[in-house]
DNA sequence: ATCTACATTATAATAATTCTAAACTATTGA
DNA sequence: TCAATAGTTTAGAATTATTATAATGTAGAT
């Protein structure tokens, strides 16, 4: 979903029906210059801001879920018990910020491509990602 | 920790009071042929399995911990809502099964070495790993 | 043997997420 | 247009993984 769209009719595009709360997530999701990453957390503390009327912490989870199995977000794995979701779903790599918690895209001009010589008998590569954890240099070495 | 070493004299080395309960959770993560890799809940099943005494869940969170704050143990990020460890503890990359839910070495030879162009400012970076989803071949793709 | 600091334990608390079931609403088509 | 219905939202309960608490137990030193 690219930004300033009618996002009203993407979602009906995609089969989902455009619910006020699902045209407002999309607005907080997609218009935007830059990629977004968030947990769930954050975006629930965003649109509280920016909305006269709560979406319910079960809407956010389940529109979410549905927006990630849509295609339209993708999971991050960097911690194990909190969720990052990230709205650039092409496949690309990461770095964490561990003092900030903070996501940074990658494009593919920062990593060279990943060669991967082994082979998994029967099975088939779903996806490659590389996580590159970063920290302050003028601190204990974690 | 190498296999069949003496678990006692080695906990004391490292400033851990070697306890039954640590003694016992050494041999059953490092008397082993191939490095484990392992979420709480299954180790805790497979202490219980083989133990007439059982050790308490807490027990078994503080002493994985312990073991990873000293080294000997490293946390893996592969799902946001479970933990993984690993009993290999060198910078390696892993294969993850999603059909199985298992985790898979990879060692020098299967993943050329990753080359980081970008840097970011003020930043070191601690880690860099890649995981590589894999799953059965003939079924829909995820 | 006794002391003390560290460990273990059961249980309570917390945090993230999912489930449930009732109320609500977008869409369909009479 | 409006009722039927299928999909959605919601508050709150339930679940799951993990951490905290505080009482009891134990290893190692004296």
């Amino acid at each position: 979903m690219s930004k300033n769209c009618n996002f009203i009719e993407k979602l009906r595009e995609v089969g989902l029906r455009p619910t006020k709360q699902r045209v407002k997530m999309c607005e907080v999701l997609y218009n935007r210059e830059k990629t977004f990453h968030f947990t769930i957390n954050d975006l629930v503390k965003l649109l509280s801001e920016r909305m006269n009327q709560k979406i319910s912490l079960a809407t956010v989870y389940n529109t979410v879920h549905a927006f990630e199995k849509k295609g339209y977000l993708k999971e991050i794995s960097i911690d194990s018990h909190k969720s990052y979701f990230d709205t650039n779903t092409s496949a690309h790599h990461h770095f964490f910020d561990e003092d900030t918690h903070e996501l940074i895209d990658c494009d593919e001009s920062d990593i060279d491509k990943i060669n991967i010589r082994k082979n998994i008998s029967g099975k088939k590569i779903n996806s490659v990602e590389v996580l590159v954890r970063v920290a302050s240099d003028n601190q204990t070495q974690k």
